[in-house]
DNA sequence: CGCCGAGTTGAACTGAATCAAGAAACGTGG
DNA sequence: CCACGTTTCTTGATTCAGTTCAACTCGGCG
């Protein structure tokens, strides 16, 4: 539970008062290996910190997946557009090791939001980081070549990368399996 | 200035006091056509609403400009990232017709926050709003062909579409514009 | 009127998709 | 803990969408 204190305290100033009381909300869960978090179609219910494990966020394919994003620890994960407007989520999340969750329900954020000085404020951070990442990436697409994306995964989060299977990889960067193995080969 | 209000009324309820505050700072500019409103390496200074006109996002390129955005009538515009962070942009915002902002500075943003109830709130939402069309748009690039694009381009945004040149609509679909060109005579 | 940028069209080339088959790794039950 | 079956990864051959280079047309505006 300190982990998440400690996160929130890199994005705002945070009293015993207002940490009581985001604090006095947030459920420990434990999941094994694989685990659904989100299924498309259903309203996503939670704000979870990762203090253990890795998830993955994809829209579910009969053939492959697409795959467009991993978390790991000490970083939150929700299908954050269907928590926001409670309507139903696009994607799916999904644990890919026993992963350790620090949970908030979206009634509890909303009590947080009336009831401390600072939940608007993180709130609004933490969008406004989603938003900020989520636009390197779009120029990351935009602009650079299937290799040079995997180059710069695999030097920014060598220590996950090294654990996700190629084909979830693959979706990521954009290209098959197969080429992101043509990739690999070139480079080494 | 009232579409300001009616824009922001349909994110949160806002009465007399706040918007007396919120609509002190704005400060109305007219802008001709090409005119650049941030230029890579500057800080962005203002979030501003367009009451008229259409704004370019782009990473200017010695050959062809990354196109990664266009916004038109009734929306907000700023280079977030930098303005958030006031750290140097890293891409520009221009004009491509006459067009008509209504700004606010970073500090006047910071003092809504302090002195408004639901400055914080807005902020929020609109960051929430920023991030969820990001997200629509990776998966659009990671999962839909570049004819995909255009037609969903065109089909949200007709009216406007059919006025930005074929060049910036290539690069914002993520081909060249010749490629564009031959998507648009195969689908007629 | 002439020029210049924007758009179109053609031809050759290329990176990645697709189809296919075999090798390696993984997990599950006996 | 091994054996089998399934999934993942690799490799090859073919196809295809889009790039690149180049030439030509069109429309605006200086």
């Amino acid at each position: 539970m300190n982990q998440v204190r400690e996160y929130l305290e890199q994005i705002v100033a945070l009293d015993d008062k207002n940490w009581e009381v985001f604090s006095s909300k947030l459920k420990k869960s434990e999941f094994s290996k694989k685990t659904v978090l989100v299924k498309t179609g259903q309203v996503e219910n939670h704000l979870s910190f990762i203090e253990k494990g890795t998830v993955r966020f994809y829209i579910p394919k009969v053939e492959n997946d697409i795959t467009f994003g991993f978390k790991f620890e000490n970083q939150f994960i929700s299908a954050y557009d269907s928590f926001i407007t409670q309507s139903k989520s696009q994607y799916q999340l999904e644990t890919m090791t026993p992963t350790t969750l620090w949970r908030l329900t979206f009634s509890d954020l909303q009590d947080i939001y009336n009831n401390t000085t600072v939940g608007e404020t993180i709130g609004r951070k933490v969008a406004e980081n989603l938003f900020m990442m989520k636009t390197k990436r779009e120029l990351s697409l935009l602009n650079d070549t299937a290799e040079e994306r995997y180059l710069k995964l695999f030097s920014e989060q060598k220590r996950f990368i090294k654990e996700i299977p190629l084909k979830y990889l693959a979706s990521y960067i954009g290209v098959t399996p197969q080429a992101l193995s043509r990739i690999r080969k070139r480079i080494s």
